[in-house]
DNA sequence: ATTATCTATAGATCTATAGATAATGC
DNA sequence: ATTATCTATAGATCTATAGATAATGC
């Protein structure tokens, strides 16, 4: 019954990498250990070996779920480098990415839950957060109201987008979140004001 | 041990009052009936008289909140008749709403959860959402991009500006989150830019 | 000898239902 | 007679722990 250590860690890494997928879509209070485990393909009695609590693991899971979304970003911005943030927004503010919450933006997805769990999963959050303001800053110039603050207003404005168009069933108030969002945030960082496009 | 048809509708009123703050606080999942029940002074036994079921509850405690909330925000603005934006942000976007999510936004406390919801909560939020919007749209010329687009942009930013503050350990942090977001509505709906004060 | 995982279980809690009780409504 | 609420309970699930098992690591 016992694995090599290696395993274990691998084992162990594969538990984090369901929950911060699992968490996403049913929330840290919707779904239970056992199926977290049964997920990762083990039972639940390996879970106290791995982790100190529940709330350990969705601490160490909204971590991992808040550097892969990060590292989406990074891939987005890559693809195009002339306009880093208008690449991220293609694909924040998609009816793709509010459809997939299991692999979409963690703020979004826990981000009412984060505010009732407790200080491991906040300071979690916290430093996850600060990580997208410095990669939006750096991509737009100051505006006289303290470094981050464009950064941090649009940061909301995309985070709020798609909380609200996943909050609402129809499909069409959803985009037009979505869109508001888009012209916004464009409106905001640049300078010679990109025009928006018409309605899709 | 029954009631009058009178009591009991009072008692139904209050079951509904009381989930919608202890939702608020503790999410959809994160409260049992027999808190909620007792919160309104009876017990677990009297729900099913009254509820379809728990979903029913969170459907009708989120049109509660929703429209609470929203009431808040007619006086607020009826307290500032000219600049009503102004006065709606003035308490939207402080501390004192971060630290009282029993009584705040169920936009904010509740949108992770209402987004896994069934289509009865997510039809509340929709109507409920609508009223904001409409609500900011008579504050703000329209700005090409579609009737509501600024107003849900707007939206979009408060909401996610106090889900974001509510999800840091850091309260000067929070505070950022929070000004950055005053700041960026303010721009955006004022033709002639206020001037945005220096930080507090 | 140690230990990663398993099965099993404790003890609490969850939603929902059943049947008793006592007051209302007719 | 009806019914709003109560107590009690079914049956499932939850987090966490205990002890068994079998493979690793020394």
């Amino acid at each position: 019954m016992r694995v090599s250590r290696a395993q274990a860690d691998e084992n162990r890494q594969t538990v984090i990498n369901v929950a911060s997928r699992l968490f996403r879509e049913h929330g840290f209070d919707g779904i239970g250990l056992k199926d977290l485990m049964a997920g990762a393909g083990m039972t639940q009695g390996a879970f106290y070996k791995q982790f100190e609590s529940k709330d350990d693991l969705a601490a160490q899971a909204s971590q991992r779920s808040l550097e892969n979304a990060l590292g989406r970003w990074t891939t987005a911005a890559a693809s195009k480098p002339e306009d880093p943030l208008l690449a991220v927004i293609d694909f924040y503010l998609s009816l793709g990415h509010c459809a997939d919450k299991a692999d979409g933006c963690p703020m979004v997805a826990l981000g009412s839950d984060a505010a009732r769990h407790g200080p491991d999963v906040r300071a979690t959050f916290e430093s996850g957060i600060r990580g997208y303001v410095d990669m939006l800053g750096g991509w737009m110039a100051p505006d006289g109201n303290g470094a981050d603050s464009k950064a941090m207003a649009v940061l909301s404005t995309m985070v709020g987008a798609v909380l609200l168009a996943r909050a609402v069933n129809d499909e069409q108030m959803s985009k037009s979140f979505l869109q508001a969002a888009a012209a916004s945030v464009v409106t905001q960082t640049s300078t010679n004001a990109t025009p928006v496009g018409p309605r899709q």
